[in-house]
DNA sequence: TAGATTGTTAATCGATTAACAATC
DNA sequence: TAGATTGTTAATCGATTAACAATC
């Protein structure tokens, strides 16, 4: 299991299925029971050749002379994320990003809750936002023994990211949402996926940057 | 300029300029006023043949048998990453992530600047937020009109996502970051960054999933 | 059946890595 | 000078695309 590499499948294919779904789900509302390649692809701005290569490491799921029964194709993939299963989160920075997140609606309907929230304002502690208790984050290991935890969102100022990060792995985290600007040093089985805006943002400045052909 | 490439640069390499100024920023901090390409590749997570062959698209910034000034480097990437240059922005969608994003830290240091913020809620308009005014969105075209502004940051529900997009498009913006979970489609000229949080959780969680060797 | 479209193999393309001459 | 490290070229690797036989 390399940096770009899960279990034989490619991390980019991994990436990509996300969007699939959600173009299924958007094809499926707006009525559409069937699907070809080359459709879904279209609407996913990908080459028909790259949907058909990424499906094709889970199986198959089509008919030819027909393509995608829509649905199917989404129950298919929803059980390839894994959304069929619930997957209970903890929020580790309580900061106005953070509280955000808390409420954002995109998570609950793939199966994913916050369970528990962290900080170390104490003026925080035992509150309750949008119903996610608040807890002090030197709590986090106590709090995670008796429920076991495999997701934390990361939502702490880039300073305390990294020790942050390691109670966490502690208390048994394997994977990271990282929001802070800080690439984190873990041991490898942890899995890590940053989010970081400014890094976005610079690379979306830099596309727009007038530039000489060549160099600049 | 297609997807990957910009002006005869990887996408890729864009990408990772961002991570490469962030850890020449902290090690300039940390006293380290020389640094070699494995070091700094090191603390980035990547080889340092591939940082050697990012920073070869750009020019020579290093020295045989020293390595780089870290402060000569730094000033370089963001030359490179127009990190000199203002860059006003327009917020669209003023929602709890919106608000968040208004006085997120990592944005002005790097010449991020919001300028308005636009709303479709009448009782937002006029109000200023982290001293940003809100403004009704149908005035979009008319306030852009007296201040360009190339870059919008898109944090819209889903549904009103492509419309708006296509708003900010005829009112000039060349450049968006997408926080709505759909895959917008405009004008190939136009540059869209997407932010989409449950697509990441949903890449995280799948490469936690237990899974036997080859399919699942 | 004829037309359409899949799943998959092979060809192409591009990005990463390795290697090393240049040189500080 | 000797050792270190860059910038760059060439080799490798992996991902994308093209093509097509299978078949609904």
């Amino acid at each position: 299991m390399s940096k770009n590499n899960v279990d034989g499948i490619p991390y980019r294919t991994i990436k990509r299925l996300p969007q699939y779904r959600a173009a299924l789900a958007d094809a499926l509302e707006a009525g559409h029971t069937r699907i070809s390649s080359s459709q879904l692809a279209g609407v996913c701005n990908v080459t028909a050749s790259q949907l058909r290569q990424d499906l094709s490491y889970f199986g198959s799921f089509g008919q030819q002379g027909y393509g995608y029964d829509t649905e199917v194709l989404l129950t298919s993939i929803d059980r390839i994320l894994g959304i069929d299963q619930n997957s209970p989160m903890i929020l580790v920075g309580v900061g106005r990003l953070g509280r955000s997140l808390l409420s954002y609606p995109g998570f609950a309907g793939k199966g994913f809750q916050f369970v528990y929230a962290f900080d170390s304002n104490p003026e925080l502690f035992g509150m309750q936002l949008d119903g996610v208790p608040v807890y002090d984050v030197s709590e986090l290991e106590q709090r995670l023994a008796d429920q076991a935890i495999d997701i934390a969102v990361l939502t702490v100022p880039k300073e305390a990211a990294q020790s942050t990060a390691e109670l966490l792995v502690a208390a048994g985290v394997r994977g990271i949402m990282n929001f802070a600007p800080i690439q984190l040093h873990l041991p490898s089985y942890v899995v890590v996926e940053n989010v970081h805006f400014s890094h976005s943002l610079l690379t979306l400045a830099f596309q727009l940057k007038p530039r000489r052909p060549v160099t600049l």
